[in-house]
RNA sequence: GCUGAUGUAGCUCAGUCGGUAGAGCACCUCAUUGGUAAUGAGGAGGUAGGCAGUUCGAAUCUGCUCAUCAGCUCCA
């Protein structure tokens, strides 16, 4: 059989080799790296044997199709253990994932951290008895029998689902066998450094009207020292966490008689916030935005036309009886979810010519949803929050060009605060399957979404299609930020509206005299601040960039003789608009130093005898310490330019 | 909302078998005026998240509830 390899050269074999056989003539080092391979496109098992013309290429633990099928297989060991040691549980599904891989059960018996050490203990002997793994196939119906024979009653669901014409395969490796389409690498011995991390609930299909399952969460490396790295990478984004340096910094904090997803931002933190907010603003209003306040509730019939009320009722506060929530004449209010409405009602406030679009609208608007109470996380998940919301009314030919702007501007927040790494995009859509969650009927959602896609193809971006994501109303353009765990959220939104204009009966006069509704582009612009919080401080450890740093100089003098001195210079850079405290305490330099440090604060000024006599300062930075003595001056003009360039560290 | 774990001083955490609460840091007082990450001594501070229950007796056992964490579901 002739195999092309990926360079494009090719060579004849021995027809009926295995991918792995193939991988020993070229090299033995190869064949003890592959894992896997493909086989004509084809993610595929690198122990069958081949036969006939194919292209292949070899995966090892480098490639991410190398690492699927190693910790794929790390999954089926897990699962053997668990079955070994607990006949009783019923299998659900156990898929690779990124950074590990994890398996579903339905046990009668919770399992505890000492069920996983034995799971573990089980799975390293599994590892040693180094089973070799195989694969077969059956006809649906044997294939149900089988299932059901094992007592396996999730495999026989998961295959009468199959469509018709399925393959069905299974791998067997000893004395298990588990339904799956594989591809493995080629016996449990390869499998090695599993970790086991934790035990989790999960629906069963992941849909809440199914029973929970139990989830036992795993990772597994090629070298032990990567499996080490790994944890240690976990543990060190543990004293990142936003949620616990946040409240060590005193940036924010919670209290239980206020209630969930409702944070206390502290001094410092409720600065950051505030210097967030006139950054955004005063960016916004340079490109063309027009600042709103409106209201933070307003009654039910507003809502009924934005269709909140009918879509997002269940995320809405609603002030009053519930048992009065259907009665006509009742007057009811409800706190805003979102601010779409209130600042239709501006653009609303007289009529508008084609002349007046593109509108933008820009407000810093805190909003009030009622999550569900396992969902509040953090400064991440709030019950209120306060977000960089923005409305652009355009002219259909404007969207393009608008879509763009807001693209730009939400780019450029982004590389101001230095997450220009962190992000993807991701193109949002709704699911046609479940037309009952929108508004708007199929051909419009149709428009609107491939409108989109073109723009953003223009545009160059690098998205992901995704369904069901979309907001009731319209397509949306995510931008998504990975945080020190990898976990993604959404930070920045712009979506695209073909339906609320109508239905708030927004228009414009078009050149022709005709009346036009304007498409609505909704967005934001750093997105939600508390979120945007606690992404810095996880993305710099709590050492935010001198220019929203809550305090940014602290001068601590050394002697009660340099305390004239300090309070001096402290008013003097104050002046500048700098962000100074003193430390007048009767402590050690040492001391003072250490806790300036600990609070992240960019820059320290120590005075002594010396400085104050030669009329100059000692300068520490956090991060480079001693900076040795220069004028105030100096500091000062050093200070600004940081601040003013908004450098990242 | 669901599954599981956790909740002891402002913070980080001890606390045996159910027998009446402890340390370090922080805080306050006093002494010390010092040179780039912790000066020393003393003092004060707790209705054990909350509410019930079992018990002669509950931080410890049980139930409910509130909050926090991990994950699921949902979402910015």
């Amino acid at each position: 059989m002739l195999i092309t390899f990926p360079d494009g050269s090719q060579r004849e074999f021995q027809d009926g080799l295995t991918g792995l056989d193939i991988a020993n003539e070229i090299s033995p080092r190869l064949r003890k790296a592959t894992l896997s391979c493909d086989i004509d496109g084809a993610h595929s098992d690198a122990f069958r044997p081949i036969s006939g013309d194919h292209a292949v290429k070899f995966y090892t633990f480098k490639d991410e199709n190398g690492r699927w099928a190693y910790r794929h297989t790390a999954s089926h060991v897990l699962a053997q253990a668990v079955k070994r040691l607990y006949p009783d549980v019923k299998l659900a599904i156990g898929p690779a994932i990124e950074n590990g891989f994890y398996y579903d059960f339905d046990a009668p018996e919770t399992f505890t951290p000492d069920d996983l050490a034995k799971i573990e203990a089980e799975m390293a002997k599994i590892e040693k008895e180094n089973l070799s793994i195989e694969r077969f196939e059956l006809p649906r119906e044997e294939a149900i029998a089988y299932m059901d024979k094992l007592g396996e009653p999730y495999k026989v669901e998961l295959i009468s689902d199959l469509p018709k014409d399925a393959i069905i395969s299974f791998y067997r490796q000893g004395d298990f066998v588990d339904l799956c389409a594989g591809p493995h690498v080629k016996s449990t011995g390869v499998v090695k450094n599993i970790k086991l991390l934790n035990v989790a609930g999960a629906y069963w299909r992941g849909s809440e009207k199914n029973k929970m399952l139990q989830r036992i969460y795993g990772t597994a490396f090629e070298k032990k020292a990567d499996l080490e790295e790994y944890i240690t990478a976990l543990e060190e984004a543990k004293k990142r966490d936003h949620n616990k340096l946040g409240r060590e910094l005193e940036l924010f904090t919670t209290v239980d008689i206020i209630g969930q997803g409702l944070p206390i931002l502290l001094p410092k933190g409720a600065r950051v916030v505030q210097l967030l907010q006139r950054f955004v603003e005063d960016e916004e209003q340079r490109r063309g935005y027009m600042l709103t306040k409106t209201p933070f509730m307003a009654k039910r019939e507003l809502y009924k036309i934005s269709g909140h009320w009918d879509h997002y009722r269940d995320g809405m506060f609603i002030m009053g009886d519930p048992e009065t929530f259907e009665d006509e004449n009742a007057e009811i209010f409800a706190l805003r979810p979102m601010t779409c409405p209130f600042q239709f009602m501006a653009y609303l406030n007289r009529s508008r010519s084609y002349r007046d679009l593109p509108m933008r609208y820009n407000e810093t608007s805190t909003l009030f949803r009622n999550e569900s109470s396992g969902e509040m996380h953090g400064l991440i998940r709030l019950r209120q929050f306060t977000i960089s919301e923005g409305h652009l009314a355009c002219r259909p030919d404007q969207v393009e060009e608008e879509f763009k702007g807001c693209l730009d501007l939400a780019k450029f927040m982004i590389d101001t605060l230095g997450f220009t790494e962190d992000v993807s995009y991701r193109f949002s859509k709704w699911d046609e399957n479940d037309t009952e969650k929108y508004i708007g009927d199929k051909e419009g959602w149709e428009r609107t979404q491939d409108m989109m896609r073109d723009i953003l193809n223009d545009l160059e971006v690098p998205f992901d299609e995704v369904d069901g994501e979309a907001a009731f109303y319209g397509p949306k353009l995510d931008i998504q930020i990975r945080n020190v765990y990898g976990k993604e959220d959404t930070l920045i939104t712009i979506q695209i509206d073909f339906q609320l204009a109508e239905r708030f009966g927004m228009m414009y006069t078009d050149s022709d005299g005709q009346k036009k509704y304007p498409v609505v582009i909704h967005r934001t612009s750093i997105g939600c601040y508390e979120r945007t919080l606690a992404l810095l401080i996880e993305k710099y450890a709590g050492a935010l960039p001198t220019w929203i740093a809550p305090v940014q100089v602290k001068v601590l003098p050394i002697t009660d003789r340099a305390a004239d001195a300090s309070v001096e210079v402290a008013k003097s850079l104050e002046q500048y608009g700098i962000r100074v405290e003193t430390d007048l305490r009767n402590e050690k330099i040492g001391f003072k130093i250490r806790e300036a440090q600990m609070q992240k604060t960019p820059y320290m000024l120590i005075l002594g005898d010396k400085e104050v006599e030669q009329n100059v300062v000692s300068v520490r930075s956090r991060k480079d310490g001693d900076l040795g003595v220069m004028s105030l001056d100096d500091f000062r003009a050093k200070l600004l330019e940081e601040i003013a360039t908004r450098a990242k560290s």
